[in-house]
DNA sequence: GGACGGAATTGATCAAGATCAACACGCTCC
DNA sequence: GGAGCGTGTTGATCTTGATCAATTCCGTCC
């Protein structure tokens, strides 16, 4: 485990090349950067840090001394509760900053996990937070980032609260359908990173559940299902069974 | 409806009486400010707001102008859907405040009704933004109740996803309870100001059910019921009935 | 104070999804 | 390539909470 503030200087070439799709696609782009401010932003993020499939990046109550901007691979973060039930809040991948969560009680609130190999980015909250103080452009984005969190997490909500399983489904699916887009990948067709069990989680429902509605979709010719690999062979019909927020 | 920024002239004593609470209790106090920078405070935060019960604080759509700190009164928020169904996401009383989701597309993602007559403090968010800019220890404490309202949100996606309705139902009355008494109210004794209907959207469940469930837990002599007003005779026997996280 | 209407309670029935169970598939590791 | 386990599928049955329906309660407005 790398131990932190260790080298205290660091290589501006080197941190570009490790961090360029996280600190300038995440932090900087949005933000508007200018290239003075992008490099400011490059001295604060750290190296990238590689976990494999199944390592925790964090677990709930260890203190909070970073968030994390995901480079690449796919994460879960879940909470877990004393009895032993456990439900997932999140998947993560390229892209995605996790760990906003800790920073009411300086702790993380979840366990926060690979599903596959993944390269992150740290970034110090301390010397973020110094930053977003002199870059206002930063600050904003940032800001943006946490309510865009609350607003997913509302997102959740509706779904738990008053969808049905099938609706649950096909509103994951076009989810990360559209997210795989965004990102340059195919929005028809993708790996699922998690197993049934923890989509069920996720959408709260049982894995059974899950694996029927895959397979009602399937003979409803709006997917073809192999195991974890998806195609959506019916885009419009899929999206029809997604309910919309009013105007 | 009041014209925003139609007097830039603030009567600081004014805002004093009109914001000591919100500002001081819900931005200035947790922060820890000295007295000039809590000056400062209310000098942005702009005077109370007067909504009665029914009247909408702001809807879905409409652009933010500014968060608000809830002095008095209690407000639901909700988000709707296009079909008119309707999924509650919170209950806000005295010392919380409201609005942070629509700082990521600068436009309100739900909508959020008085259900009491209710007053507000308007902060003018680009102000805000400003001020934590400025006060280190103010930008420390807005970044913890953003992240607070995630947390939040983690806790009712746990509700939502895992719970049966009587954990549910515990879990509500025992929140509740604890703000209450958090805010000098007493924890044991309360008016519920939502109907049923408004807590089984919020709990994903029925007004029946919800109904059903408050008389099991008279029967079983956990709770008295008189309609709105609810009695916990049993403390220790309803926290039991709530799931704890992990640590 | 009485009439009205929304809110709450309670009962009967139904259905979506959970649970239990058996088996099939497909990786991973020898 | 085969053994073995984790993962996924499918079927049968059960349970929780939804739905439908009938009163009752209570607050509000004349």
């Amino acid at each position: 485990m790398p131990r932190r503030h260790s080298s205290r200087r660091i290589d501006l070439a080197q941190i570009k090349t490790a961090c360029s799709t996280c600190s300038l696609h995440e932090l900087c782009l949005p933000a508007g950067l200018d290239a003075r401010d992008m490099e400011r932003v490059d001295g604060v993020v750290k190296l990238r840090r590689r976990i494999k499939r199944g390592e925790y990046l964090y677990r709930t109550g260890t203190k909070l001394d970073a968030l994390f901007a995901v480079r690449s691979g796919f994460l879960k973060s879940c909470v877990v509760y004393e009895d032993g039930r456990e439900q997932v809040t999140g998947f993560h991948m390229m892209g995605e900053v996790v760990g906003l969560d800790a920073i009411s009680q300086e702790r993380h609130t979840c366990d926060t996990i690979a599903l596959e190999d993944s390269e992150l980015c740290e970034i110090p909250y301390a010397r973020l937070e110094d930053l977003t103080r002199d870059i206002p452009s930063l600050q904003r984005h940032f800001h943006r980032m946490m309510s865009r969190e609350i607003v997913r997490d509302q997102g959740v909500m509706l779904l738990l609260g008053s969808m049905r399983a099938e609706e649950r489904l096909a509103t994951f699916l076009t989810n990360l359908s559209q997210r795989f887009a965004s990102r340059g990948y195919s929005a028809q067709e993708f790996h699922l990173r998690m197993t049934r069990e923890e989509i069920g989680s996720y959408l709260g429902l049982t894995l059974e559940t899950v694996s029927r509605v895959f397979s009602r979709f399937q003979e409803d010719g709006l997917i073809e299902v192999h195991s974890k690999h998806i195609r959506i062979t019916d885009v419009a019909r899929l999206r029809g069974l997604v309910a919309q927020q009013a105007p």
